[in-house]
DNA sequence: TTGAAAGCGCTACCAC
DNA sequence: GTGGTAGCGCTTTCAA
């Protein structure tokens, strides 16, 4: 627990001497130097970062917040991050809002009490009087999730050609009762991967019918029931698209328990890839999004804008990227009826 | 970007008064209570925490360094670790070590350069000079993983007794050509699933072949490559105990790509469960971690402790706790042969 | 080249 | 009750 006073005392110089020397501001005679850096050693001083930023009106710390860690998805997206962040000398504070709204406001204001120089979000919640918020506090880059209309800075994937695409895929293997478990619909993803869905079924003259489209919370519970009702219908769907990890997983669930096999008695394609996609029967068809790539990207906006602002630059920036998801075919899909090339493991 | 000089400024009181009201410190009059509360809406203040710590000497904020955030388990523990700590009003600093022990000793410089108030650590590397740390910087408590012969305070799970009790029920299956893929042995976590696996081959008078011993790195391409091996073996192995859940993923990788089937061929028993290990086919039978608790458990000693030393306790403290796992059995697990009750999907 | 001193925003002590 | 003030550990002028 030593501080710059203690340095400067051993090293018979004043603290102003050890700062320089500790910053490399250069002007410090080599024998003081010397003198200061074994002090340095001898005392193994590490310097207080908190006093450091007070002075200096930065923390090198970002903020992250996100709805839920143990969705694979987010702990990747935060990985990618923090590994860009870690890279150019910041921390991160993570705040997992748990899907709640009001935990996000009470998230940032955390975090703002904390004075991090910039927030990572991908909110719970649609939410309001943002614009204060990045306009006053710190810049922020949204991620995955961003409110309709919203026009700042932004990472996110091609929603709308990712479920565009799965759809035709769908089309393609011959299935005309396709359904899906939509995502919120207070999210652009959801939103995009809705109308992906729907601009596809269109160009192949197929109906959307009402009962076909099931309006799920990303959650796994909500894709559990929307998977026992869409297969309890009378005439069930042959194919499902689901928007979400979380929902594809009830949507497995319901599937197993009404005892009905995949791809045979209904195809599955489902948004967000896995490690065990592959791996497991049925070998998920999947729409992958590239994660980790979602969080190095995001993170490496808002450090270019936060140094940008270092320098003086003037905090107009609404920088947009979007990322290509890919289409991921596996076994989980095939033709209507169970016949086909992709058969599932039964021999 | 308001300070305390504004708000006091605002109410016309000092920026004592302000402090007394924002700390509920008492013995502020009704009257300049209430103007300071209206300056502090008014002006929508937030009280700096970093300038409250320098002070305060503590920053509220914990450090968790946990090799791999994109491990579902330790996603989990995180999770669990931030829904005590935020609801006592601390906050989490993120390290991910990336499975690289040299991080870890960069990122406790770095959490001890931020000053926090305690760490939750899981090593990525078994540790020289933690004595060291522990003792001059700051309250540490390890989750999950413990260098062997530590006696510092700790939340475990019973590994011993899980995988004695998950190796039994392959042997009460009647299995006889039981292996292991075990992970590094550098950790009591590994160490004790090890000598549990032994204990219930010795007690059910089984060999414990040397190529059926095989030594993984709790990664996924260990396990893969182990399960490659053990599977080619000219007497391959019925049934497989695998020590972790990357590992696991791995094993099911090999399985498939040799044509196999588990259980048919091949009995899987993985240690940690997931949420699709239920769902899809073969159903995981797992030895499952209360992960959440763990994070829960060890973030709440944690911070009883550093509350006792901000009370004058001593720091002298080495409680452990070790919470129970379970085995959860599904079918990836049959009699040798492919007989018996837990067929897979296959028709 | 070096060091004294003024803060950064806050808490807490001690006069009034 | 209230407010002035001395730091917490650091950076950064500005004199010397």
């Amino acid at each position: 627990m030593h501080t710059i006073h203690d340095v400067a005392r051993l090293a018979g110089v004043s603290i102003a001497t050890v700062s320089a020397v500790l910053n490399k501001k250069g002007g410090v005679s080599a024998e003081l130097t010397d003198r200061v850096e074994k002090a340095l050693v001898a005392l193994d001083y590490q310097p207080h970062q908190l006093a450091r930023g007070l002075k200096a009106r930065r923390t090198q710390t970002i903020g992250v917040v996100i709805p839920d860690l143990t969705n694979t998805f987010f702990a990747e997206v935060v990985r990618g991050a923090e590994d860009e962040a870690r890279s150019r000398g910041y921390s991160l504070i993570l705040c997992d809002s748990n899907e709640d709204g009001s935990m996000d406001r009470t998230n940032l204001d955390n975090l703002y009490a904390r004075r991090v120089d910039g927030v990572l979000l991908s909110p719970s919640h649609v939410m309001s009087g943002l614009d204060r918020l990045s306009q006053r506090r710190f810049p922020i880059v949204f991620v995955d999730r961003i409110p309709p209309g919203f026009d700042g800075p932004a990472v996110v994937i091609d929603n709308f050609g990712g479920a565009y695409q799965a759809t035709q895929h769908l089309i393609s293997l011959g299935h005309t009762r396709i359904a899906t478990i939509a995502g919120r619909q207070d999210f652009c993803n959801a939103i995009d991967r809705l109308e992906g869905f729907r601009k596809a079924l269109q160009e192949a003259d197929l109906p959307l019918h009402d009962e076909y489209l099931q309006r799920g919370d990303f959650q796994l519970e909500s894709g559990y029931r929307s998977g026992l009702h869409l297969l309890r219908l009378p005439k069930p769907p042959t194919a499902i698209f689901s928007c979400s990890n979380k929902m594809t997983l009830g949507l497995m669930s319901a599937v197993t328990e009404l005892g009905l096999r995949c791809p045979e008695n209904v195809s599955v394609l489902g948004f967000d890839d896995f490690d065990w996609a592959a791996n497991f029967s049925p070998r998920l068809t999947t729409v992958a999004q590239p994660t980790h790539e979602m969080g190095h990207q995001a993170m490496r906006m808002l450090l270019d804008e936060i140094q940008n602002r270092e320098h003086g630059g003037n905090g107009n920036w609404n920088k947009k990227v979007m990322l290509k998801p890919e289409l991921r075919i596996r076994n989980s899909t095939a033709p209507p009826g169970g016949s086909g090339p992709a058969r599932a493991s039964a021999s």
